[in-house]
DNA sequence: AATCACTACCCAGTGTGTCTAAATATATAG
DNA sequence: CTATATATTTAGACACACTGGGTAGTGATT
């Protein structure tokens, strides 16, 4: 199973943030590995391509951010928590029906 | 069902092409229609995608092309045709492969 | 004959988004 | 004190699809 290079990827990053952001608020260093996570080795994102997609979402009102909050429990670098908005969330239903297009689109002409 | 924009094809276009090429060789406006053909609609590609992207493959090795002879049957412009090299047709089965892992992959990130 | 529409190719310049690569900062382990 | 892991930020490079034009031959319409 090779690396899926930048250039497939375009246009569809986003679409997996605002997906697993879905299940549940994240900064964005876990974001990446839940990313890696479920990209089976193939996927390899560095904080230079995902960050600059988290302040463009933001942007859109897809995302909101805040500073998490001091804990005791946890001492370190501060982190900056993201969520889906309500736009992001009605954003992610219509990228989803785009991937599914593209990928029906696309599959049919690639699958000959 | 909405249009493919340009981003999301990055990476996927030559792969499209060396396709359409499989069923027999096509000077470029004809492939063009048969993407065009194939898309539902979603597709809208223009010349000043597709030739870059022929220029690319054949300077790869992937394609081979001829500019077709004059045809007492047929008078107009002159075509270049192009045809899948033994190259091309190898580059194609591991452009297939990475395209399902592709899909997989990013499909189960996206499809939650 | 002039204009239009269709086929067919070519190219220069633009722009978006991912990549590379490095800097900054805090906490823990050796 | 250094190394490692976590966590964010940013500058600059680059690939490739896009825009929008140009050339040219042919047949049909005006």
């Amino acid at each position: 199973m090779d690396e899926i290079k930048g250039n497939e990827l375009r246009g569809h990053l986003e679409t997996m943030v605002l997906s697993v952001l879905e299940r549940g608020e994240a900064h964005g260093y876990e974001i990446l590995q839940r990313l890696e996570d479920a990209g089976c080795g193939a996927l390899k994102l560095k904080e230079g391509t995902l960050y600059p997609a988290l302040y463009r979402l933001e942007g859109l009102g897809f995302l909101a951010a805040r500073w998490e909050a001091n804990e005791e429990s946890r001492r370190g670098p501060r982190r900056r928590n993201y969520r889906l908005t309500r736009k992001g969330t009605a954003e992610l239903a219509r990228r989803r029906a785009s991937w599914r297009s593209f990928v029906t689109i696309i599959g049919n002409i690639v699958e000959a």
